[in-house]
DNA sequence: AATATATTGAAAACACTTTATTTATAAAGT
DNA sequence: ACTTTATAAATAAAGTGTTTTCAATATATT
């Protein structure tokens, strides 16, 4: 992410403390900066283990509950790869995007695609639903691993 | 599920364990069975009180195994909504459907749309990867809850 | 029948996540 | 500044859902 957009979301977390009551800690400052410097998709483990560099006394509980609240800001979004681990990217200032997953080297591609996103509209459309988000994970063999023969 | 897919996916997972040199124990008819007969994506603990009832002295962990062997033959499906929760889908006989989901009551819609479906595979040969699956799960507020102003 | 193999339920182990408790820190009041 | 009060933290403990272990049992093969 651009530092301009981070800035925003700074600002935006730091509003949704203060109409919660909630400070603005150390940690919590930590956890969000480390967080919107990684540029993918990231796990509680890889998380915990950046901001532990910065700040070694920091707690594993204090990293899910600060992950929690940044989803609650609506900053960040929880996504599933079918690999049993939850994995957390920022959706704030971002467009929307969607995973291709290659289910033999794990190689994972994010893309757009506005026709889709336009498509997913008209779904709910029909049936009557307001849509407010949604996952999309296409799982596949990419072309390398297709032609080492592994699938 | 009409009864002949049943029995077509009934003969394919005889086959299945046959090819492992795996039984086909009562327990695992039980679990079959009441799987097939389950309409919708149902999750272990459903499951497991079902087939309780038919066999009282049945285990979860057997559920759990028995469903992992369904999923390995290609019959089933783990889907996911957002709850923490596995569900799990018969896929095998059916046409692919993706979902529909009401983030206030939980209604959950199982929807297949062809043009979307195709939509997917193009995005996947864009990419050159050759699908295998996929998810695609919309959350949005249904019609009945927006109209009591829950969203 | 004897032997080998697969399967089971129950319990233990496991991994991930949440909660409870005590301690530390920050803000507000004096 | 100093005390009071409230909030957040780390650590440890508890809670989930799932998998594995293990001794006992059932099934198949010789």
């Amino acid at each position: 992410m651009q530092e301009k957009d981070i800035e925003k979301n700074r600002e935006y977390f730091k509003t949704f403390l203060a109409t919660q009551k909630l400070r603005l800690t150390n940690q919590r400052q930590v956890i969000f900066d480390e967080f919107m410097k990684y540029d993918s998709h990231i796990d509680i483990d890889k998380l915990y283990a950046i901001t532990k560099e910065i700040d070694s006394n920091i707690g594993l509980a204090t990293i899910y509950r600060t992950i929690k609240l940044l989803i609650e800001a609506g900053i960040v979004r929880e996504v599933r790869f079918g690999d049993g681990r939850s994995y957390y990217e920022v959706i704030m200032g971002k467009i929307h995007h969607d995973h291709l997953i290659c289910v033999v080297c794990g190689k994972n591609i994010e893309f757009n695609d506005p026709d889709l996103e336009a498509m997913q509209e008209q779904i709910a459309a029909k049936y009557k639903f307001k849509l407010t988000n949604h996952y999309m994970n296409l799982f596949g063999v990419c072309e390398k691993c297709r032609s080492l023969g592994m699938g």
